[in-house]
DNA sequence: CGTTTTTGACCGGCGC
DNA sequence: GCGCCGGTCAAAAACG
């Protein structure tokens, strides 16, 4: 009798310790999510400065983002042309494609798709076969919308430590392959936004292969739909980067130096290093956050493509701009920082392509080596102005109780 | 049932 | 031309 209510009890208290691992994990997760998303948003308030002074007349641009309120529109947003109406998609998808290409989707059977159809029979192809094509006639003609051609070719690859298999970014995705990567344990997953149809955005995820608790995350091309708070963070940031890459700057020294004032601005308070790696097919940007505990990433090439650090010169050593950390590190848990503090930018374009294509952008900016500077102060403005640092604020709670609150809908991802 | 994942086939580009 | 390779497709399976 006692017996039996004692084994009761026992696996009661079994459930809930069950119940409470369970939750732990969850907060776990939780915690993680909410540290990328604070990296993410972190990497994109510098971008955003960083276009800022790009275009100085724009000062006026700091006080739309203290108005607006950070939950509906993101400055970066109002930056790329993204329109509002959730009917929009479809719109939006017309504009995107507009003159260049004839969407040969809805009831237009093009000849040039030809190739996929024999595959099966139906005429009904649509949509992404087409797409193909068109980036390659795209790039054949020059002219053209340089945001959507370009955009597609521009990636922006994300690595953070993350022990899920796939980082929570607030966007809905499926996945439509899987493959080996050669020199690489790890498989390679490709993902694409399934948040409204003909959504361009895809991503592919993978682990890195000699640190298994990175996750690389690559994003191409930019959402054609309204985003949620949740997933504001990544796609602005990575769309941020994208645009920086290939707005102008990225050429030659500029892009040397992008990414050197990138880095100072950032991490005034952790070791920061720009690389700059040849040979890769397209221009990538690479926004590392990972901490990188040990001095590994000093020293890794051990990818065959041929690295090469480029440490700025006269800054090897921690800045001082003090006030940037601190506001982003009040409102959250008190610097938790210690994760995530160390946040990389690189990037990658063909080796080829280091060479020409370079002025192939009008108006280079020729960036006096005072630049840094500018940012610098800009940066101290900005973040003195209370409003902002509000605004800033809101936006990180609202991502925070965006990517935490259960009932908030969103909250973990599938699988 | 609709949606997503799995997974082998397939495609185009590139180097040989 | 051939084979490799990074990507993509799509049928079937799994999922909820
Ligand atoms: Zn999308």
């Amino acid at each position: 009798m006692e017996d039996k209510r004692a084994k009761n009890e026992l696996a009661q208290l079994q459930d809930e310790l069950k119940r409470m691992n369970a939750e732990n994990q969850k907060l776990k997760d939780m915690l993680s999510h909410v540290s990328n998303n604070y990296s993410a948003l972190h990497m994109h308030l510098v971008t955003l400065m960083q276009q800022q002074q790009q275009q100085p007349q724009r000062n006026r641009e700091t006080q739309a983002i203290q108005k607006s309120k950070p939950e509906e529109v993101t400055p970066l947003q109002i930056l790329d042309r993204s329109r509002p109406s959730a009917a929009g998609a479809e719109a939006a998808e017309t504009i995107s494609h507009s003159s260049s290409e004839e969407r040969t989707r809805s009831g237009t059977p093009p000849s040039n798709v030809e190739k996929r159809v024999n595959r099966e029979e139906s005429p009904e192809s649509e949509s992404w076969g087409p797409n193909c094509k068109v980036q390659k006639l795209s790039s054949g003609k020059p002219v053209d919308q340089s945001t959507e051609a370009t955009m597609r070719k521009a990636r922006v690859s994300v690595r953070a430590r993350s022990e899920a298999p796939m980082i929570t970014d607030g966007c809905q995705w499926r996945k439509y392959g899987q493959k080996m990567a050669k020199g690489n344990p790890c498989p390679r997953a490709y993902y694409r936004c399934t948040m409204a149809v003909g959504c361009p955005v895809r991503k592919q995820v993978q682990r890195c292969a000699d640190d298994r608790t990175i996750l690389i995350t690559t994003y191409e091309g930019n959402h054609n739909h309204p985003l949620p708070p949740a997933a504001m963070a990544m796609a602005s940031t990575t769309a941020a980067a994208a645009s920086m890459l290939l707005s102008g700057s990225m050429p030659s020294a500029d892009g040397i130096m992008n990414p050197n004032l990138l880095a100072r601005a950032i991490l005034p308070c952790s070791s920061s290093m720009a690389t700059i790696s040849a040979s890769a097919p397209f221009p990538t940007v690479t926004l590392d956050l990972t901490h990188s505990p040990n001095p590994l990433q000093f020293q890794r090439p051990p990818p065959p493509p041929t690295q090469f650090q480029v440490p700025f010169p006269g800054q090897p050593a921690p800045v001082s701009a003090p006030q940037l950390p601190q506001v982003f590190g009040q409102p959250l848990y008190n610097n938790n920082q210690s994760k995530f503090s160390g946040l990389q930018l690189s990037q990658e374009m063909g080796s080829s392509q280091l060479g020409r294509q370079q002025q192939q952008h009008q108006a280079p900016p020729q960036q006096p080596p005072t630049l840094a500077d500018t940012v610098s102060a800009a940066t101290a403005a900005i973040t003195n102005d209370p409003n902002f640092t509000a605004a800033l604020a809101a936006a990180i709670s609202s991502i925070i109780s965006g990517g935490t609150h259960p009932n908030s809908s969103n909250n973990n991802n599938r699988q």
